[in-house]
RNA sequence: AGGGCAAUAGCUCAACUGGCAGAGCAUCGGUCUCCAAAACCGAAGGUUGGGGGUUCAAGUCCCUCUUGCCCUG
């Protein structure tokens, strides 16, 4: 408490500071990003919430995505949360538009913005220095004809005629990368030079805080986690979607459970599969999260169940880069 | 109790008349610039239920035991 208060008098607390929770599925993101926004305002220091989780973003889709309760959203603003409808497709560069719109709004009246999310291509488009070549519907929508028609090796091969450097850097098999690098060169005429950026903040006083979670702990957490949705409806909040046309969104019926809950609704499986299904596209979900957020050294990690958690994470929020 | 069928990777299953035990999924690792809860790549994994026999050679043929399923009583 008295480093609470010790930092309540400063002159300008936390004006400037980003702060961005980022980890697994399952670990607790986001109840620790209401904890801290909570302290935060508590403490005097407005701070609101700014989503980066790819399927948050859908409206209607609650339950799958563990999207925060609406008591949650009543405590502390969350911005980015139930934009689309689930037959829109998400993509990266309209969500780093309204986030960095976001994070500047909240910035420009002294707001802490707490951004947090699992989507770690989100996170670092809005965070690091992306941009992204522009798309075209006509363009893209052929490309991907073609692709069903020849198939990725075909396509790889023709783009290794023409930008042999991103032939070498995107897997034959890898027809959704082969299709974009193309469509790159066909908009811009330039070479498909795509490749991350260095791991470098655009903006000043950013912190990232990582969730830690053992991984044989994530995996029950995991577990249980779609139990539960199972058992608050998650079967029926699929079927009611698919009345709003889930099936005709490309991103939002790819998302984990609801993806799984469609092939049940087709018959494909029946429920007992469809839910161990879910469980098992999570954990690899979970690992690849990790995969991203290992590298990154910016990263401040916290262990998931420390009883100090939102204390501590307050703490961190608040040293110097 | 008798008869039949089966037993192969963690799981589901392949392996023509005996001829180097494979695949999918799971697991582990990795890639990643507009669908990213996506898309994709790689690796490891086996005393072929146990024991014996025939054969240059047995997952495969023979005997036996164990376990499971089916039929008959």
């Amino acid at each position: 408490m008295s480093t609470l208060l010790s930092r309540q008098s400063r002159t300008n607390p936390g004006a400037d500071r980003t702060v961005v929770v980022v980890g697994p599925t399952a670990s607790g993101k986001s109840g620790l990003a209401v904890a801290l926004a909570e302290r935060l305002i508590a403490s005097g220091r407005p701070a609101e919430i700014v989503n980066a989780d790819s399927m948050l973003v859908y409206r209607g889709m609650d339950i799958g995505t563990a999207k925060p309760s609406t008591a949650e959203r009543g405590r502390v603003v969350h911005h980015l949360v139930d934009v689309l409808e689930v037959t829109e497709t998400a993509t990266v560069a309209q969500f780093q538009r309204r986030a960095r719109a976001a994070i500047a709004d909240c910035r420009a009246r002294a707001v802490v913005p707490i951004v947090v999310g699992g989507s770690a291509l989100y996170i670092r488009a809005i965070l690091d220095d992306f941009v992204f070549p522009g798309t075209d519907p006509v363009v893209r929508a052929r490309l991907e004809a073609e692709l069903a028609e020849v198939g990725s090796p075909a396509l790889h091969a023709r783009l290794a005629g023409t930008d042999p450097t991103a032939a070498a850097a995107i897997e034959p098999a890898n027809g959704r990368r082969v299709v974009r690098a193309l469509e790159v060169i066909e908009l811009t005429g330039q070479p498909y030079a795509a490749q991350l950026p260095e791991r470098r903040y655009l903006l000043p006083g950013v912190v990232q805080l990582g969730l830690a979670v053992e991984r044989p702990v994530l995996d029950v957490r995991i577990a249980q986690r779609v139990e539960t949705m199972w058992a608050d409806g998650l079967v029926e909040e699929v079927t009611r979607l698919t009345q709003h046309g889930l099936r005709d969104g490309v991103t939002a019926s790819r998302a984990l459970g609801y993806r799984q809950v469609l092939e049940l609704l087709d018959g494909q499986v029946d429920e007992a599969e469809a839910q161990r299904r879910t469980v098992v596209a999570t954990r690899r979900f979970a690992r690849r999260q990790d995969s991203w957020f290992r590298q990154d050294g910016r990263i401040t990690w916290l262990a998931h169940d420390r009883s100090d958690l939102a204390d501590a994470a307050l703490l961190a929020a608040e040293v110097e880069d």
